[in-house]
DNA sequence: CATGAATGAGGTTTCATTCAT
DNA sequence: GATGAATGAAACCTCATTCAT
């Protein structure tokens, strides 16, 4: 029974450590089954090709982190926040989300990494836009809101490629703090400026100039 | 005679489409010399390697973009601007940098794009964060002026952090309207709203607290 | 399972052939699969690479090798042996020891060919100054006892110099008996002149004059 | 005029430095022309091809050689000499014409050494069995004289394999002293001994028995 | 004398994948 | 579950040589 699954955990730990030594593209099957001490037969056995190998690290992590997204950012989920304050209530509220998002990063930091960084030739190479755009329609609705209109109907496509930017951009801060920050702690630190930066650059653009 | 440089224009041009198609990696040699109807021998007899036929493609380019940055974003050359109101100077002047720096961007646009996300594995991979570091330093002195700070030693690590992050965004403004803008003038026209978003952060940064 | 070993056995069947014929530099991987009617991945399969390869031919007979000339001409070995005449002892067991030598030339000879005459490129280009170092220190232990000195720090340079020469002279009559015989049997018969004349060597050199 | 030749001198220059670091078959032409700032296709207009390339660095030293052990060896030339003692005049001869040869050895050391071990691949890979054959007539009938025997034809098959072993020694005394001695004197100090144990081994191969 | 361009065959090695056992 | 063998294509690169100019 514990030997059932043990092959395939090497194996996984193994396909791990070479992709992210290598990035998805150089790795190579036959090294990482060497180093598991199996033969590549036996990895297709559990694997289907080297995509699924790749899928079986990055999975999870990606998973989880699509879920911790998505409760935070559905459009769906947005209350009309009362604003406490000037601040639109989201942005207070996109705070408290983009911290748990932040103890999730870190909890995979290796798989976010990889998935980020070294995932060039498999299907997951365009994973940063397509956490954009899982973003994108949360904040269109947002940026609605404050600029107060009526519909999203309303939006420009000018509008719409200045959130395009922002959607963006937030999922950069992400990175940048995932790459940067050795831990949690330092990150959730860092992650004030920065969100302050966007708040920031949000009401610029929201008022259509810097300065108050 | 004839042919003159016509073959070697081939096997650039030829490079240049493979190259944009599948990456630095997953382009064949084979494949742009068949297209180039030439044999392998021919294009090693003109390049020394792979590596050298990529930089056939994008060297030149890349030297014109890292000279128009070093012009603008040098710290040297960096002068006390009087600032006309309560933007600082350097930030108004870098907004005219940034107009010239997309010209350039959209002169060679698909060379700055296979630079930016087709790199993999050549010498240019990590050409962004070059990139971010080199104009580092300028934002690092802007910002230290802007708080007042006496000397650059002043600057604590949180400083760093944000200023390196601040750099790595004005990097990102233009590659995503180098990747998301059809011409240079759409580009130029999004970029104000763009600035206008970082200007916001660089202020909300600086005074600790987005809002005046 | 088939073939259980008869892919592999096939493939060094030809390899040597190729190595015989063209020495392992000029030798083709390509011509060799060829011949032995497998790609060039099977081939991998079993060996890492052509070295690998080239050692399946030669490593078992050459380990053969050294361990008989370790076995008869190892320094500890050396006893002090009764001399019945006026020969030294150790000159007539080395008789005997060459003995066993030359059949197991004769037993793999085609491989020990390969290795002296056709090796260059490998690592076994030097294998023959590899033999004869192999040899040195025993002739050097001989040579002190036959000149009466009561330490090989007693030795000079030239003394060395001249017990280097006879080391590779042995080592060279076995070569040129390889090289120039058909058979063992041949072999053993013209090894009795040329050890005689290795012997009047060694007493002229002692002596210091070729004349009793 | 004087620029007439210089281009072949830097190219056959090269080629010699080349030819010695890699050997025959790894020297690279196009290193070679490389080196010699000159195109391929400007030596191939002194060079019929890499053999003759290599024999441009190689020829004349070689005809040297040979002219001078074809004037001290050739059984033509090979006089009744009145031996002084026991020793056979010509064997005393030999150590004269020995020496004469080492200088010429080391006049040319570096071609020499090119000659007899990185020749592989080129015409000459044999070059040491045709000196051997080249002295071997003349030692036959040395042989001959000193077994006393009146005719070539009276020498059995085993005379003449340990006459042929005889001239090969004589040839690797030349080839060990060229490899092993720095300088020239060096040469002709070892010589002395080296001479002795031939001289030794010449003796007891007569007699049949080393000891007297 | 010499250039610069081009050939074409060949080199060794690596890859993801398959499949009978 | 797993092995070991094999495929076949493709990878990058180097070579000696040729030839029109």
């Amino acid at each position: 029974m514990r030997d059932d699954k043990q092959t395939k955990k090497k194996l996984t730990d193994c396909a791990k450590k070479e992709f992210i030594e290598k990035g998805y593209m150089k790795a190579s099957l036959r090294n990482i089954c060497k180093n598991a001490g199996v033969t590549t037969g036996a990895m297709y056995f559990f694997f289907k090709d080297k995509e699924e190998l790749f899928e079986s690290v990055v999975g999870g992590p990606l998973l989880l982190l699509e879920q911790t997204i998505g409760s935070h950012f559905s459009s769906e989920q947005d209350q009309m926040a009362e604003s406490s304050g000037i601040l639109p209530g989201n942005l207070e509220d996109d705070y408290a989300s983009a911290m748990e998002i932040l103890s999730v990063l870190f909890r995979y930091k290796e798989e976010y990494l990889l998935l980020i960084g070294k995932a060039q030739g498999s299907r997951y190479e365009d994973i940063v836009d397509r956490f954009v755009a899982s973003i994108y329609q949360h904040y269109l609705e947002m940026y609605c809101k404050m600029k107060g209109y009526s519909s999203l109907r309303n939006m420009t496509a000018e509008d719409k490629f200045v959130v395009h930017w922002m959607s963006h951009d937030q999922i950069d801060i992400f990175i940048h703090l995932l790459t940067h920050c050795k831990s949690e702690k330092e990150a959730k630190k860092q992650m004030k400026n920065m969100f302050n930066y966007m708040v920031g650059g949000w009401i610029s653009t929201i008022r259509k100039q810097p300065i108050p």
